[in-house]
DNA sequence: CCCTTACTTCGACGTCTGTCGATACACCGG
DNA sequence: CCGGTGTATCGACAGACGTCGAAGTAAGGG
């Protein structure tokens, strides 16, 4: 599948954030923006999705293995399945390293997705 | 169409924030908090929401009747649909004034998705 | 009053989504 | 090569979701 290089640290300075869609405040958003972020949202749009990415993201290095945060109360299938959805949806990326999968967060994207919910204009 | 005697500024101040839910980065969220954020995000998970939400919130003053941004290519009956789910995830508030409905965001819980998103620890 | 305009609610329908158990794939240690 | 552990995919199914037209409610104007 997906094979990400960098492990860095999810510490973000001005200027990291991918200029996916101006904030809401700005204007009416295209029909393609719209559907972009919609993906974006969608993904933590669920509890379990939420817990799982937290969990990453509090994680030090902003990474995690998966059987370091699987326990959430649905079966592995279902973890594999969420973090899938994370994957695909950018907010997350993964790496194999041996026997065991690491999960990152994006920190570009998650950005994007706050300065997008940003009210001061 | 209508016209909206603005009100005021959706423009926030620190301390604004209802602190709703820490950050990612500070911990794991609990059930509930998940629950309750993910709520949220599910409301702005689809197009036309975002769309409309968008429509709103870049509207002079942060808010707009349902005509004014009933144009998003759904019917009426499906963007009343809608409207009501950003109404019920807390997003926005709506105010009947005479013949029209008119919705308003809330800056307070969109500036509250916004901090859980701030990666910045 | 009744009619028109603005919006909401209702009922129905097809699609998408979260969940599971079973199964397949990847890696490691012996 | 073989058995064991960690993850991913598959297939199935119930429930949630987005959509519509039709009908209901609210307000204003003749």
């Amino acid at each position: 599948m997906s094979k990400s290089e960098a492990v860095e640290l999810p510490v973000l300075r001005d200027g990291d954030v991918v200029p996916c869609c101006p904030p809401i405040t700005a204007g009416e958003l295209s029909q393609a923006d719209a559907e972009k972020m919609a993906v974006m949202f969608k993904a933590l749009s669920d509890p379990v999705r939420l817990r799982l990415f937290s969990k990453v993201a509090s994680h030090p290095g902003g990474e995690a293995c998966v059987c370091d945060i699987a326990d959430v109360g649905v079966s592995q299938p279902t973890v594999s399945h969420h973090l899938k959805k994370l994957r695909e949806a950018g907010l997350l990326t993964s790496e194999r390293r041996g026997t065991w999968v690491y999960y990152q967060v994006a920190p570009s994207v998650v950005a994007a997705m706050a300065a997008m919910l940003d009210l001061r204009g």
